[in-house]
DNA sequence: GTCTATAATCAGATAGAC
DNA sequence: GTCTATCTGATTATAGAC
């Protein structure tokens, strides 16, 4: 039911200013409060048109956060093994994660709109979660797997753990202004982080 | 201009009565997506009433979301000092926190709207920040910073770390619908996460 | 104070011209 | 295919009766 915007297929140009359109709407009000009159005036095509590549706002929406989150991260860990010395990677994934992201408007909206719609939209969740979360930490958990010298109790736990920080870090930084109010320093975050994993071999 | 609704006076029924329907409507739709008509009907009471009690629908929504935050918030933390031997303390909290908030619709619902409405409403945000999450941290945190033994490189960015870590696992499997996905045990996790921070001594 | 009824506006979706 | 114009119902907020 999901009308996923032909992926890596003959790009059409209006259907793509639509999403572009949508995507600053929906990114900036949330889904209720997106009318489709506004999507149409920031896409720059009037509202029949919107209707006449997508079905209704739902529809429209769906394909919108579907198209987003599968583009922008099935690459991200998809095929590619994490490789190197523990500490390395861990602060490397770290500090591109924080240093990506806490400028990264599509990136943030992406995240609050998806937690925010998670009830009434809950595959899109459930999208994000398998896309994104679960993907993320079993790529790590298999590092740590195949390194027993490192003496991880629980691999993917402690996956969940470093993805989990990095992330929570993040939306009451950026999202809930935290950075205003008392800023944190992520490089003492990333310090202490890598180092509870590691201290048992590293230090 | 935010209308608290007279912490600790004389409670006022039908303002109470107005309170409660916002919530179940407000929780269950969001800001935008809530009708002052759905919360005159879950209310009880007339549309003109909520009118007489909030300027408008941004005073209600302002003044529901302070009130529970602070009044589900503000003794959680307050006064009362962090004691008792680290690894019963942390476990005791953490399993805590998961056990009450993981069926806890009105804190996984709060949380879920702070964030949503975090851009329209930054206010709301802050105060959530400040009263929850800042306030956790530093308890925490001053509980590591009396343990020098326990070789805490950075309390306050541990303490981060030990509540990010709840909140993005409740988020993830709760919010997010990871745990129909697949499920990861909370009690591996408080493990995990007890174990890493107290690695040095107890173990 | 509280209700019913209503005003004014805006929403999603469609019809029909070109 | 794309636009302009429009329909129908819902929304916020207010007026006025009791």
């Amino acid at each position: 039911m999901t009308l996923i915007a032909s992926p890596s297929q003959t790009s059409n140009h209006k259907q793509e200013k639509i999403l572009q359109g949508a995507m600053q709407v929906f990114f900036r009000d949330g889904y209720a409060g997106t009318s489709m009159d506004r999507v149409a005036i920031e896409a720059g095509v009037s509202k029949q048109t919107i209707y006449s590549y997508f079905h209704d706002k739902e529809g429209l929406f769906k394909a919108l956060i579907e198209q987003i989150t599968i583009s922008r991260f099935q690459t991200l860990f998809d095929s590619e093994e994490l490789t190197g010395d523990p500490e390395g990677l861990l602060r490397q994934v770290a500090e591109a994660y924080l240093l990506k992201v806490s400028d990264d408007h599509q990136y943030l909206s992406l995240l609050r709109v998806v937690i925010a719609e998670s009830s009434r939209f809950p595959e899109m969740a459930k999208l994000y979660y398998h896309t994104v979360i679960q993907r993320g930490r079993q790529l790590l958990g298999k590092y740590f797997d195949d390194r027993p010298e490192l003496g991880i109790q629980d691999s993917e736990a402690t996956a969940q753990i470093f993805f989990g920080t990095l992330v929570s870090f993040v939306v009451s930084q950026e999202l809930m202004y935290g950075k205003e109010i008392m800023p944190l320093s992520s490089q003492k975050l990333v310090d202490s982080l890598v180092y509870l994993i590691l201290r048992n071999k590293s230090i």
